[in-house]
RNA sequence: GCAGGGGUACCCGAGCGGUCAAAGGGGCAGGGCUUAGGACCCUGUGACGUAGGUCUUCGAGCGUUCAAAUCGCUCCCCCUGCACCA
């Protein structure tokens, strides 16, 4: 292994061991502006992917940039431990979940260890060191490890207890019925797309239907379902299905009919319910006649065999004109009923469910695919661009979309209805029981719909930090629309004991709102120097919100930490996060915390995802495993990777071979230090200057970009940019060993927080005994800056590609190569009418007078015009940069004379440059008449 | 349903009124370096062109403008999040 090599294993070996040897990254209280970044804590589940290093590194990135610009950074980290994933990997385990063990054996653990994780603590205990060992250090974080903590610790607890008594005396906590999904055999279930709780229906929606009370003459209800309550001024009959055994119970002191199904979903969902023995058979109801509530007109009953007694009550309303399954019944049940119309709608007559129907020439109830395809046609234009007609009362002119629930409110106030919720689709839980949805009639919720609280929020979003920029747009919006959210759940899981109820436990949403704050406490609780059981109210009260008074000296040092640490200066999480966490952590700080203390930054991430943009999932394969992968491509790749390959705004996907050559460019980078080094010195003054010139541009755009965490395009002018203007100085000849030096030194600091490990070897390669980590970011120096060599070498660029291009277009083999640089007079015309367009002086006359009073031009008159003519259009389009290059002095002929070397060794043939001034011109071609400034004409033999 | 984001050359992806035939990367082709290379370097990669040029392109169609990938409208198509999952 040749010293060249470049072995990233050992690198990020030996500097990690270093870094965290000394601790660089603990966080200090000191006399220097504070920065306080972490990311959104992940769940403990099981093992993370490579996907999940993404946020993580931006975050260290980010860091890390910050204490390298004078700040004192505090970066904490923790595992939010609370709710079912530690619970049900510990329930997987003790079933023997042969997927689960499989995995654990793949991660080495032997059969002693994985027994232990039966324990849904032991998989915190156990993954949590999993994530700082194997994931945060080995990818160099320089994450403050003195604070880690978890929300089932004790202490956490008692913060998140503390929490709620803040929301508690705020009245931001309240009392309301609430309906969830639930297994009557586990307790509440998450439906959601992971399927983590249940075995199907991921995708199911909870419906609420509007169960309208219908009334039979003798006072029984016969309640319809249905999605559309505006409809019901369209009602012309009911649908009962003949073939069905329908069922009686008394609710309240109502009697019901409806289906066996219905009864059974409904009595988990209504207070008082009782099953009554008498049942009716549909074929019985048929004929009948009931009462439409609210409008109080009598309708029949009529023979529906397509009410299917598995959705919702079992029963249908039938509104012929604006439903096209009702409709087609109607006209073949062969009653005389008109049908109602109460809906206008551009591009329909008065009988939109019939037009729709002949428009898929539908002739029967047996033609289920198109009704539905007719059915979501009519819904959808009705919803959107239908009124309500003069057929519906006091809502006649109101806009469909806006009338929904007005009528279902009112039905509901009337006790005319109830809603009736159903899953859309069937949901069955892991233990095989159909999951049901169940009144929970005491639940808590945290108040988050409260006006002022809302309010207050919105305003305290507009004065932040937040990127992108869509999503600050987006906030006020969410905030918005947030409801109020059950706070509180009893079941299995992990989480704190609810204050204000026994044996419920808070749910883990709302216990991770304002805990960057704990992690201030979390660092004397990891050291021993205050207990769990001290943290009380009170504690919190003072240290928090500076209630009352310290009672021991522990308490005003916490405090003063918090004060000098708080608030949150950035929070970083992914996309998932954008409705659910960063509001409650908003609303949260803003109910609780004083306005100083409120956070001021939030960063949202998109995710990795495997190709084919498809949502990298443990459950359907996953992708690399983040220790493997740090082998194979080495930890400063994958930072590199994560941090260019796309903005961080989009979903970026895994991909193995892009990230394999992120790995070559660093390898590359180490090798040409070395190559650096055995360069033979040399000095060329317009070649270095324009070195340093062009890397203090590079520092500028690094800084302006990171400043605005916009990490690729820093990334982008780092590893890239930087890179191709070294090449091009070694290409061109350069090699002037106190410059490049510079350079490198400069680079090597600009690198640092994203490959922080190959940063470190080549700063000790450069000789340098301090931490490249430590040093301080390189600050831009107009001084710097020359626009002379760098007009130059954009000079010399041009004439190489122009060339080019001519050798290419006509196949010459060059043997001598001819170059005019721009007569004096065109660089004066040029300059002058850059100014004059730009000061709105330009006058055509008055430059061409001017020019020619030169004797020497006198006869050129003629070009002279035609020069100035084409200028005028040009200049309009050029760009400031443009303008300024033309405008920069530089002695072109001169500028190309030193660069004939270069030129030369490019073409492998002579070169001839002259000034279209001189007299002794070899120009055969009289191409010289062409040569413009920066654009000097070419002729080849 | 509510809300958000997109469609750019072979692919990924930047650009978001003139600097645009359109950055950067990848792929492909040719050349170089090499014992070899899947490492690296150079060149090319819309069409046409024996002089640095011209012509046609940025989902489709209209429109605004001296000027549109970029702005407006209409349409088509994709994707994503949505609360008791974190």
């Amino acid at each position: 292994m040749t010293s060249q090599t470049y072995d990233y294993i050992k690198i990020e070996k030996k500097w990690q061991k270093k870094w965290y040897k000394e601790k660089i990254y603990e966080a200090k209280k000191q006399d220097k502006k504070k920065f306080f970044i972490h990311f959104a804590y992940p769940g403990v589940s099981g093992y993370l992917h490579v996907g999940h290093m993404r946020g993580f590194t931006y975050c260290d990135i980010i860091s890390r940039y910050k204490l390298m610009t004078d700040h004192e950074v505090l970066f904490p980290a923790g595992f939010h431990a609370s709710g079912i994933p530690s619970f049900g990997f510990a329930k997987k385990v003790e079933r023997k979940d042969p997927d689960i063990i499989k995995m654990l054996k793949e991660y080495g653990l032997k059969d002693d260890f994985i027994k232990k994780l039966k324990d849904p603590t032991k998989v915190v205990e156990y993954f949590g060191n999993v994530y700082v060992k194997d994931y945060w250090k080995k990818f160099g974080f320089l994450i403050d490890y003195s604070r880690i903590m978890s929300t089932i610790s004790e202490g956490y607890k008692n913060f998140i207890k503390w929490q709620f008594h803040k929301l508690n005396e705020k009245h931001l906590l309240i009392k309301k019925p609430h309906f969830a999904p639930y297994c009557s055999n586990c307790g509440p279930v998450a439906v959601d797309k992971s399927e983590t709780d249940i075995l199907k229906g991921g995708n199911a929606e909870i419906l609420e239907f509007t169960t309208i009370k219908f009334k039979l003459i003798d006072g029984t209800i016969l309640p319809a379902a249905t999605l559309r309550p505006e409809t019901i001024f369209g009602v012309t009959n009911m649908w009962v299905n003949p073939n069905v055994e329908y069922v009686k119970a008394k609710i309240n002191d109502e009697i019901w009919i409806l289906s066996k199904q219905a009864y059974e979903k409904i009595i988990f969902q209504v207070d008082s319910i009782k099953l009554l023995k008498e049942k009716i058979k549909g074929q019985d109801l048929i004929g009948k006649k009931c009462i439409i509530p609210l409008i109080n007109r009598e309708i029949k009953i009529l023979s529906g065999p397509f009410a299917d007694p598995n959705v919702a009550s079992g029963i249908v309303m039938s509104v012929p004109a604006h439903a096209p399954y009702d409709w087609i019944a109607l006209v073949e049940s062969g009653e005389d009923i008109d049908p109602i119309t109460i809906i206008d709608v551009k591009g329909y007559g008065t009988n939109p469910a019939k037009e729709a129907c002949d428009a898929l020439n539908i002739k029967s109830q047996t033609e289920t695919e198109k009704l539905d395809q007719a059915t979501e046609e009519i819904y959808k234009k009705e919803f959107h661009t239908g009124y309500l007609n003069e057929n519906t009362g006091k809502y006649a002119g109101i806009k469909v979309s806006d009338i929904k629930d007005e009528v279902k409110n009112e039905l509901i106030e009337n006790n005319q209805a109830i809603i009736m919720r159903e899953f859309s689709e069937e949901v069955i839980c892991r233990c095989g029981r159909k999951v049901i949805i169940k009144q929970i009639p005491d639940q808590w919720f945290i108040k988050y719909s409260d006006g002022n609280l809302t309010n207050k929020s919105k305003k305290h979003v507009s004065n932040m930090n937040i990127s992108p920029e869509d999503y600050k747009n987006e906030l006020p919006g969410i905030l918005e629309w947030f409801d109020d959210r059950a706070c509180i759940r009893k079941g299995s899981w992990l989480g704190t004991e609810f204050p204000f109820k026994k044996d419920w436990i808070i749910e883990p949403i709302s216990d991770s709102t304002l805990y960057p704050a704990y992690y201030i406490v979390s660092k004397y609780i990891n050291e021993g120097k205050i207990k769990p059981d001290e943290l009380t109210v009170e504690f919190f009260d003072y240290v928090f919100i500076g209630k009352g008074k310290a009672k021991k000296p522990i308490w005003s040092i916490i405090k003063n930490d918090f004060d000098y640490w708080y608030p949150v200066d950035l929070n970083l999480g992914g996309k998932e996060h954008k409705t659910v966490h960063f509001p409650v952590f908003l609303m949260n700080h803003v109910a609780i915390m004083p306005e100083e203390k409120r956070p001021k930054g939030i960063f949202v991430h998109w995710w990795v995802t495997q190709k084919g943009k498809e949502k990298i999932s443990k459950s359907k394969g996953g992708a690399e495993h983040i220790n493997e992968a740090a082998i194979k491509y080495g930890v400063d790749a994958m930072r590199l990777y994560y941090s260019h390959i796309g903005s961080p705004f989009v979903d970026i996907e895994w991909d193995v071979e892009a990230v394999t050559k992120y790995k070559n460019r660093l390898a590359n980078i180490y090798k040409l230090v070395y190559q650096i080094k055995e360069l033979k010195d040399k000095s060329n003054n317009n070649l270095d200057n324009w070195l340093i010139s062009i890397m203090h541009r590079s520092i500028k755009k690094t800084k302006d970009a990171l400043e605005n965490y916009d990490l690729r395009i820093a990334t982008n002018e780092i590893f890239f940019e930087c890179q191709k203007n070294i090449q091009w100085y070694l290409n061109r000849g350069g090699g002037n060993k106190k410059i490049l030096n510079n350079f490198l030194k400069n680079w090597i600091i600009l690198m640092t927080p994203i490959a922080p490990h190959l940063s470190e070897e080549l700063w000790m390669l450069k000789g340098m005994k301090n931490l490249v980590s430590l040093e301080n970011y390189p600050s831009f120096n107009q001084e710097f800056i020359s626009e002379k060599d760098e007009v130059g070498e954009y000079l010399l660029q041009k004439v190489t590609s122009d060339i080019s291009e001519i050798l290419k277009v006509t196949k010459i083999q060059p043997k001598k190569i001819f170059i005019y640089t721009s007569p004096e007079w065109k660089i004066n015309i040029m300059k002058k009418t850059i100014d004059q367009i730009d000061k709105n002086t330009f006058n055509i006359g008055m430059i061409i007078k001017d020019t020619i009073t030169d004797p020497k031009l006198k006869n050129n008159a003629k070009e002279v015009s035609q020069y100035v003519g084409k200028l005028q259009g040009e200049i309009k389009k050029l760009n400031e940069n443009d303008k300024k290059r033309y405008l920069t002095d530089i002695k072109e002929f001169t500028y190309l004379e030193q660069a004939k070397d270069y030129l030369n060794n490019i073409f492998k043939c002579e070169i001839m440059i002259y000034s279209s001034d001189s007299d002794n011109i070899y120009d055969p071609l009289n191409k010289n008449r062409f040569a413009a400034p920066l654009r000097p004409a070419i002729y080849i033999e």
